[in-house]
DNA sequence: ACAATAAATGAGAATAAGTCTCATTTATTA
DNA sequence: TAATAAATGAGACTTATTCTCATTTATTGT
């Protein structure tokens, strides 16, 4: 009970596991998205691979899971809970890092409005969009090891 | 000489051969996005397949070929020529299709303004970004076959 | 608290996208 | 047109993710 996570999963009405526990605590103790190589090593073995797998899409059913793929092509994850707002990506080339980012009310104003032209154009129902960003950080940047 | 295909080949000093020639062709012959199955189809066995991804490859060095994943963990790629300005994406979550946007002046200019002061933010040299958005075509989408 | 039942797990096999190797073919150039 | 370097095809290899199935764990109704 004393546990985030256990509530986490309580809340969502999906059976409390240990590996479901050690997964998202993982998750939380990082305050960026992580790669699945990331997360795998911060779990250093205390959850089978398959199960990992199958953690995070348990995760991404009951939606508070967001998986996307980087630059590289490695697959990233990050938790997206209640407190944690509407945001945007920026990658680091040179690092690997990636940074959440929110942007101003005023653009995501903005962006809703063309969105609604486009919907129009397009005969669409849009109901999701992201703005990744790429680039390099200074040396520096806070968040280069 | 005749064949736009060559010409870019040329343009780009890059020699001309014919499995370079057909995947030009194959990515010319397509207005939006194609994802790297449907490329192979089209090629339908014409191009072996260590070659087609090394062609890619090539033509990304050149940097004429952009390459992204969809929702579903697809690899797109699409041709960046001249003519084809910088643009953004829409997916179909139901029929998979992908089609190029182009956003308003107005809304480049603000996301220009709102990445100067990311930049500064996280100390960061901002190259390149990308706005995705994700929804459902409506029954009388054109796009929809 | 406990037994019955359903769900989740671990280990490793299977799959599939993408890369690599190497012998052969093709393009370039002089 | 011959010599050389580059590109190709075929299939082996790698690696991320999924699948299978026997075992373990969580849930629930009593």
């Amino acid at each position: 009970m004393s546990d985030i996570s256990k509530q986490i999963l309580s809340d969502h009405k999906v059976s409390i596991t240990n590996p479901r526990i050690l997964v998202l605590e993982a998750l939380l103790d990082s305050k960026n998205p992580l790669t699945v190589d990331e997360l795998q090593s911060k779990l250093s073995g205390s959850v089978a691979k398959s199960t990992l797998y199958r953690v995070l899409n348990d995760l991404k059913k009951i939606k508070i899971l967001h998986e996307f793929t980087s630059p590289d092509n490695s697959t990233v994850v990050e938790l997206l809970l209640e407190d944690h707002s509407h945001h945007h990506h920026l990658f680091c080339s040179d690092c690997g890092e990636i940074i959440d980012v929110e942007m101003s009310g005023e653009f995501e104003n903005l962006l809703a409005k063309e969105i609604k032209k486009i919907e129009k154009q397009f005969n669409f129902l849009i109901q999701d969009h992201r703005v990744e960003m790429f680039g390099v950080c200074t040396d520096q940047c806070a968040n280069c090891k």
